[in-house]
RNA sequence: GCCGACGUAGCUCAGGGGUAGAGCGUUUCCUUGGUAAGGAAGAGGUCACGGGUUCAAUUCCCGUCGUUGGCUCCA
């Protein structure tokens, strides 16, 4: 007998080669019929393995990530099969689960698939499905494993066993299908109900460019018919929300091919949107004793030299200036730091002075490759709300959670309630990535993570994600629709100063090095205007949407009174317009509905005689008649309730 | 940059070897209206650009540019 423990704590004695589904079967049936994985002392097992010692089984259904993993893994197996079927010869790679769904990585050889393509795998791979296959995981020695895939002619196979030890290979088979698998299967493919190709890319093998290429096939499959329709429900409105075509309707943004891809044009609403956002963030730094400097968009190559950003983005950013004098270079500046720098170095600084903290909406400009521009997220000239802090090692602390501080207060102030943080740190295997030396990157390190614990951050460290120069604490932000955005940042930074050779005097008279933080808690404007987009639908919150409100008068003959209640809206700031068309009422309410602007005032016969407006908010509410007065009141109260200024006082 | 898809009116899109269509928008006229589309008429297109095949190309083929889904990278 073993004993099995069970993620309550109780423990079940069971006859030594019992399988995960049999206790299933024993707890309950219910439980039996939906359980599709499991793990035991945390490694994962199939649901016919089985145990043969005592230890810690937990049991997953479709409802655990755990669960969808072996779901969507399986599928990539019966998917994998359907190609071969539909196409004889072709190479399989990979087949992961991934965060929604799965893809496999097909070496096509002469085919060539595209979307048209899609249902025929869809119903293929049906078709399987429905013969419930079981999966049964075979060992397979080195030898064999190699042997078979020889035959089959299939170097991918080949390359990845043999970086595997003999008798740790193991193949999976169902149905007529075999492939190479670590395992981790539901029971069988009658499971899967509905299975949806979702698109096909080129991925290089092994991710690396100097590899073939392999067309990867994506898909996601679900165990019933309607948790499908309810994710392509989520696709759809994902599209509803995408920023590029709220821009476009919103009037915020636009490209131009003359003027260049990834060079966005900000339209007079988007400007002034991106205006607030400006104010409403210098407001807070002014506050936090930050300073506003101004630096140009280009600096002398040799800056970048000094930097480290040449070495580093030399080859991939736009190319240098030349002037009409020879060998004189300059770089379009990828990025301000270098620039703030030579803002500190201007004069010496006693310790006394710092921190010094300096802050430009500094325009950057990178060439990224044309295959990664997308929308306002990734582009080739952007802003920064950037902000560099030199102070002393003894002020880091302080100083980070200060930071933390006023990244929150960005957050909180635009809504944003579900986020996490990310501390990235250096990949110890590869130390040749990174600039300064590792005592200096240690400490700051260390830093970070004390600054997270201080603030009691949800924080989770992540190797390799540093930046070269310094490591940072990443804000990571969920939209309304679930998906993960990375946002603002902040970065400690011991090379530059050193690069730059900034000093300050200290008490005991001798100089020493600042330690610098490099800190943007949108990230970027373009970016976070791309986010506040995606994440609000477009309804952005009454202080920073375009239009506040729009006036409709009911007839031509109530014009004069709304341009007399629109001057008196202007008087307070609220930011309105007048529907002036020839068009009836219900016509203008749809168009600002459409609009998506938040109070819609209309005028006519009564409220003229009244002195008033009829309040509809944008969804539909009717909010009755008000006084020009009291309307303002409740902008101005909405407002700052979602508004509250930087380190209020508490009255 | 690489692989796939796409590029038709200001916008959203249909069409298809014989030089083009819808809805919305826009213009003009009628209508002066009460909480999500009042009516009529008109204007608007070198079918992304360049080449090829063809009697004939917007349509088929090739290239370029751009957009887009990914790969690598990053704010």
């Amino acid at each position: 007998m073993i004993n099995i423990t069970l993620p309550d704590g109780s423990i079940k004695q069971y006859a030594r080669g019992t399988t995960p589904m049999a206790v299933a079967r024993d707890i309950s049936e219910g439980l039996a019929r939906n359980v599709i994985s499991a793990t035991f002392n945390g490694k994962t097992v199939e649901t016919v393995t089985p145990l043969a010692e005592d230890g810690k089984l937990v049991l997953y259904t479709w409802q655990n990530p755990e669960g969808k993993k072996a779901f969507w893994h399986s599928s990539s197996h019966v998917v994998a099969q359907a190609l071969e079927e539909l196409y004889p010869g072709i190479k399989l790679t990979i087949g992961p689960a991934i965060e929604n769904g799965f893809y496999y990585d097909v070496d096509f050889g002469e085919h060539h698939i595209s979307d048209k393509d899609f249902p025929a795998i869809e119903k293929k791979a049906l078709e399987i499905a429905r013969g419930k296959h079981e999966f049964k995981m075979r060992e397979v020695s080195k030898a064999r494993a190699l042997e078979f895939y020889q035959e089959a002619g299939n170097e991918y196979k080949l390359e990845l066993i043999e970086n595997l030890e003999d008798g740790e290979i193991t193949f999976c088979d169902h149905d007529t299908f075999t492939d190479l698998c670590r395992g981790g299967h539901i029971p069988n493919t009658g499971f899967i109900k509905a299975i949806k190709i979702l698109s096909v890319a080129g991925a290089y093998w092994r991710g690396d460019e100097n590899k073939p290429q392999l067309t990867r096939v994506y898909g996601i499959s679900f165990p019933k018919q309607k948790d499908l329709t309810a994710h392509l429900e989520l696709l759809e409105e994902a599209k509803k929300r995408d920023h590029r075509k709220l821009g476009k309707e919103l009037e915020l943004f636009t490209f131009s091919q003359k003027v260049g891809q990834g060079l966005p044009l900000w339209l007079p609403k988007g400007a002034a949107l991106r205006e607030r956002l400006e104010q409403f963030l210098k407001k807070a730094q002014k506050k936090a004793g930050y300073e506003m400097v101004v630096s140009p968009h280009i600096g002398q190559k040799e800056l970048y030299v000094t930097s480290g950003h040449y070495a580093k983005y030399g080859a991939d950013s736009f190319q240098p200036i030349h002037t009409p004098k020879e060998d004189e270079e300059f770089l379009l500046k990828p990025m301000n730091c270098p620039h703030h720098c030579e803002i500190y170095n201007a004069r010496p600084f006693s310790y006394r002075e710092l921190p010094k903290r300096y802050a430009e909406f500094g325009t950057v400009y990178r060439y990224e490759q044309s295959g990664e521009l997308h929308g306002l997220t990734r582009v080739r000239g952007f802003t920064q709300d950037d902000a560099h802090i030199f102070c002393t090692p003894g002020q880091l602390d302080q100083e980070f959670m200060d930071v933390i501080d006023l990244s929150l207060y960005v957050l909180g102030s635009l809504g944003f309630e579900d986020f996490s943080t990310q501390v990235s740190v250096r990949d110890p295997e590869q130390p040749e990535k990174y600039i300064g030396s590792p005592d200096i990157w240690e400490k700051a390190e260390q830093a970070i993570i004390n600054a997270a614990e201080a603030k009691k951050l949800n924080y989770t460290v992540v190797e390799g994600e540093a930046a070269f120069y310094g490591p940072k604490l990443d804000f990571m932000v969920k939209d309304a629709l679930g998906r993960q955005w990375q946002l603002g940042t902040i970065q400690v930074d011991y090379n530059l100063p050193e690069r730059f050779e900034l000093t300050y005097k200290g008490n005991d008279n001798e100089l020493h090095r600042p330690v610098m933080i490099h800190r943007a808690p949108f990230g970027s404007m373009e970016r976070f205007v791309a986010l506040l987009l995606e994440h609000t639908g477009g309804n952005f919150p009454l202080w920073l949407i375009p239009d506040q409100a729009i006036l409709l008068p009911v007839s031509e003959k109530h014009e004069k009174y709304a341009e007399k209640v629109l001057n008196s809206l202007e008087n307070h700031e609220i930011r309105a317009l007048i529907d002036q068309r020839n068009e009836t009422v219900g016509k203008k309410i749809r168009e600002a509905e459409m609009q998506k602007i938040p109070f819609m005032l209309i005028v006519g016969e009564e409220e003229e005689q009244q002195g008033t407006i009829s309040v509809r908010r944008h969804g539909g509410e009717d909010l009755g008649k008000l006084s020009v007065q009291q309307f303002v009141d409740l902008v101005e109260k909405e407002i700052s309730s979602t508004l509250k200024s930087f380190k209020e006082e508490k009255v």
